[in-house]
RNA sequence: GGGCGGUUAGCUCAGUUGGUUAGAGCGUUAGCUUGACAUGCUAGAGGUCACUGGUUCGAUUCCAGUAUCGCCCA
């Protein structure tokens, strides 16, 4: 087989990816193996009905880079992918495509809905996790979950019924935030406030005794009042001093209700005096609370305005109610102005609808009760956030925490195990595991069970030990519990960081993971969010289509900085990262044809010997390479990992090293095989697919002896630094480097041909420069194409026609046919300004005794030698001008 | 109103104990059919590190304030 049938010239990313990941998958190379330390991590389980997007795609390279890491380095990894059932979301989903087919959840009821959501679990829920598979994904499927599964209905069960009998959770009657389209209530974080022009109406209410008097009232939401059941004012109003103890008669509702003083009234908003309505608003709920005011629901679930409201506007709904009630309120006299407002309107993040705050009765977990143990656990760093400054928001969510409702009145999810007798002789509320055939109070047979189904993040808090069996005790969780990392996005810290950790600490006595690194969001090039009905969404799917998942992954990562910014990703990126793979490719596929010419088989997993300067020296950055991407990905620096591993491929390996070493490929062999090896598994975490074809390419050619070859680059072993950096050879290419440059660029701006046989004198005073100039001869002139480069202890004089420069105190003579002398002493002139600006500021610093006096000697002493250099790179420009006459 | 984060090249971003000629990728200019790669190679141009003050021998870096953008909470 020759090179070319291993290689194509260009990498075809989707010739290889499917067939790698089903090769993985099916081979067991995703399962822990070996003796090694276990590190685990549980996926955050995307929803069963979503489909893949870009912040999928971050976090699942994260996980992935990190699982690799760890894997190369023998630890027994454990990666556990799995779904969410999303409960809202899915509901939504699946209502929509049966009314679509003419009919719906509620024409099905309840037992028939739910057959067709698992119809559709079963038919699409797969779809999320094959596009996990397409980004390499090294999750262990044989042990996917669901958060629906038997195992997580044991689990969940089995808390809740721990939580109850400690008496952690209770029913009882709250204003919740309620969706009237989906009616059912919502969490508090499941609401988002979004600013909203909208109106502020005084109205005025009638004093009962004196009717010809009134207290006027501002209200947002004016047809709440049939709701009101009483008038609050500030007690240290002067203004409503005389009123505080009467009456005033609801208008429409002839209702006589109190004007209270409590200190919760903003003086200064709208008139001062508030409406107080404790069923519809939270702020009302409480001050009804202090001042005993009854509570009366106006509306019914959907928000349509109940019998309480007067007859004319019954059947109604809120918004239509609340045009109809202005009017009458204008005609009759009772309102005072309008004014415009913006204000903040709660909306279901799910549906978009505005939220009514509305009285009704649900299941609340007693967080404060819960919560302790999990702030001690991150205050005494037993569990670590990256980057640590989302501690605070941590803390500040915790210690302020309210109580957790937990009940949704739809029926996509666990239903609470809780039933109620039907005897009607009010026997307590009955928790169980299992459904129970009779009432154990009275015998009775007629029971119901709670029609309510728990919060979705109920079951995901469990996460981390549902999917290892618990409550039974298995050798999963006795293995990999704690998990060791958890990867997610700050958007859901509160939703379900937070309930881990307390729940975890609850059920399991031990903290559910050591290590949480917090990633930004992936929004568009603008910042956007990405967002169908925007259209700046970038489908990683497409991405992966047109590029190959690794110009995905690499991308992505090489924009995921330490400080977790969000991520604003560009086509451009994901095309650098596409060269790149590229690149690999082809340094690999040159690699190969060196290869066919090898004398004997080469062990790449052999520590070469170099035999020449730049392979020793590119062992050398190699080591300080190893060490670097080790240190960044050991720290969660993705972005600076890659960068690295970009600058030692692209730039050392392929553009010096691989160029270098062409003029003595047999002897560099070795070398060039063992650096292309390691680099490959390097780079393996960040573009698994590329690195494994290569691999697999390079281990099927006839030199390569595969001894100490593994099958799959994933179990090979991760690189470690070999030898001791030699400072004098990095310092000797770096000045050759230099050199070489700056013969180029002679070149360059003289415009000479390189078809012409040119010379170079190079000088330098110090013998041993002399000599290290000497020994990189053929390198000058082979990178430069001059042909002949001579070495010299000062510059030689001469007559005819030539460009002049300094390198790294090096002079550089470059012989020309010909000359344009004043270009040449422009150039000069210019170069001269650069070293007298750089030369000034040195010299002030050398200059201020407090600078020598005070800064450290080793910065001193720097600043000397760098201006020692300056000052001989002077000398030489100056004589150089001074020879073109 | 409270909190958090950002402001560095045309664009996207790096830059930790304060000392570099302030870096990278993309874009841009000029030149290359260089036997791995034009998804490439070579050489350039491009920055008052948002602003103001302070600490310091020295500030992109530390402190205070201002402006501005974004996010979260109320």
């Amino acid at each position: 087989m020759s090179t070319d049938e291993r290689f194509f010239k260009l990498y075809q990313p989707a010739e290889v990816e499917a067939s790698l990941y089903e090769e993985w998958e099916l081979g067991g190379d995703f399962s822990p193996v070996g003796t090694g330390p276990s590190f685990s991590m549980v996926i955050p389980p995307p929803n069963v009905t979503g489909e893949l997007h870009m912040g999928h795609a971050l976090n699942v390279t994260i996980q992935d880079i990190m699982a690799r890491f760890k894997r190369l380095h023998g630890f027994r990894v454990l990666w556990i992918p799995g779904t969410d059932h999303a409960g809202i979301a899915t509901q939504n989903v699946v209502d929509k495509t049966l009314q679509a087919e003419g009919t719906s959840a509620a024409k099905l009821g309840r037992d028939e809905f739910l057959k067709k959501v698992w119809e559709w679990k079963d038919n699409y829920g797969n779809r999320i996790t094959k596009q996990i598979r397409r980004l390499g994904a090294s999750v262990d499927w044989h042990y996917e979950r669901f958060t629906m599964d038997d195992g997580c209905k044991t689990a969940v069960t089995k808390h809740f019924i721990d939580l109850y009998n400690q008496g952690l959770i209770y029913k009882g009657e709250y204003i919740v935030n309620w969706c009237p389209k989906n009616k059912t209530a919502l969490s508090d974080i499941e609401v988002e406030y979004k600013e909203s022009n909208g109106h502020l109406w005084h109205m005025n209410y009638p004093l009962t005794n004196n009717p010809t008097t009134a207290i006027c009232v501002a209200t947002t939401r004016p047809e709440t009042m049939f709701g009101d059941t009483g008038v609050a004012v500030h007690p240290d109003d002067e203004r409503y001093q005389h009123l505080i103890g009467q009456t005033v008669r609801l208008p429409y509702v002839d209702r006589d209700i109190p004007i209270v003083a409590d200190r919760h009234v903003d003086k200064d908003f709208g008139s001062g005096a508030v409406k107080v309505t404790p069923a519809h608003d939270p702020n009302d709920f409480e001050i009804g609370n202090r001042h005993d005011l009854p509570r009366i629901l106006v509306m019914d679930e959907g928000a349509i305005m109940n019998e309480n409201a007067p007859k004319q506007y019954q059947g109604l709904d809120r918004y239509q109610c609340r045009k109809q009630l202005v009017k009458d309120l204008q005609t009759d006299g009772f309102l005072v102005k309008i004014e415009d407002h913006v204000h903040n309107v709660g909306t279901n993040t799910r549906s978009g609808e505005v939220i009514e705050p509305y009285l009704s009765k649900q299941w609340f977990i007693d967080m404060k009760k819960c919560t302790q143990p999990a702030i001690e656990a991150v205050k005494n760093k037993d569990i670590t956030f990256v980057p640590s400054r989302w501690e605070k928001l941590y803390f500040e969510w915790m210690e302020n925490i309210r109580d957790w409702c937990i009940s949704r009145q739809i029926w996509w999810g666990h239903q609470i195990p809780v039933w109620y007798c039907q005897a009607g002789k009010g026997c307590p509320e009955i928790v169980s595991e299992t459904p129970p055939i009779v009432c154990p109070h009275c015998g009775d047979t007629h029971l119901k069970q709670d029609p309510d189904v728990l919060d979705t993040w109920f079951s995901s808090a469990l996460w981390p030990f549902s999917t290892m069996g618990w409550p039974q005790d298995t050798d999963l969780l006795a293995n990999y519990y704690p998990t060791s990392l958890l990867v997610t996005g700050y958007d859901i810290l509160t939703f379900w960081v937070s309930r881990m950790i307390t729940m975890g600490i609850f059920d399991m006595k031990k903290i559910p993971f050591s290590h949480v690194y917090i990633h930004g969001l992936v929004r568009d090039i603008h910042g956007k969010k990405m967002s169908k009905s925007v259209g700046n969404v970038i489908n990683p799917l497409d991405i992966i289509d047109e590029h190959g998942a690794d110009a995905l992954r690499f991308g992505i990562s090489s924009l995921c900085t330490k400080g977790g910014q969000d991520i604003k990703l560009s086509m451009d990126k994901i095309q650098a990262s596409r060269n790149f793979t590229n690149k690999i490719w082809n340094f690999s596929r040159f690699v190969d044809m060196c290869l066919m010419d090898a004398s004997t088989p080469i062990d790449p997993m052999a520590i070469p010997t170099p035999s020449t300067d730049i392979d020793g020296w590119v062992l050398d950055r190699l080591n300080h390479t190893i060490e670097t991407v080790t240190d960044h990905l050991n720290d969660y620096n993705f972005s600076a990992a890659a960068d690295e591993l970009w600058e030692f491929t692209w730039n050392q390996c392929c553009d010096w090293y691989v160029e270098g070493m062409k003029l003595h490929k047999e002897a560099s062999l070795p070398v060039l095989t063992y650096v292309c090896f390691q680099t490959l598994i390097l780079l393996h975490p960040f573009m698994p697919f590329v690195t494994e074809a290569v691999w697999k390419n390079l281990s099927k050619h006839p030199n390569i002896k595969e001894d100490n070859l593994m099958d799959t680059i994933q179990h090979a072993t991760w690189p470690t630094p070999t030898g001791t950096v030699n400072a004098d050879r990095i310092q000797a290419f770096d000045t050759t480097f230099n050199v070489i440059r700056e013969i180029r660029h002679l070149i360059k701006s003289t415009q000479v041909s390189t078809k012409e046989a040119l010379t170079v004198h190079l000088s330098h005073p110090i013998k041993t420069t002399q000599t290290m100039l000497q020994n990189q001869i053929n390198l000058i002139c082979k990178l430069t194409k001059v042909t002949q480069c001579n070495i010299h202890p000062s510059p030689v004089a001469i007559d005819g026609p030539h460009s002049q420069s300094v390198a790294s105190t090096i002079d550089i003579q470059l012989i020309l046919p010909a000359v344009d002398v004043a270009a040449e002493r422009d150039r000069l002139s210019k170069q001269l300004t650069q070293l007298k600006q750089q030369q000034a500021t040195l010299t002030k610093k050398l200059s201020n005794d407090q600078f020598t006096a005070k800064a450290p000697p080793a910065v001193v002493e720097k600043v000397r030698s760098e201006s020692n250099n300056i000052n001989s790179e002077i000398q030489s420009i100056e004589q150089q001008i001074a020879t073109l006459s």
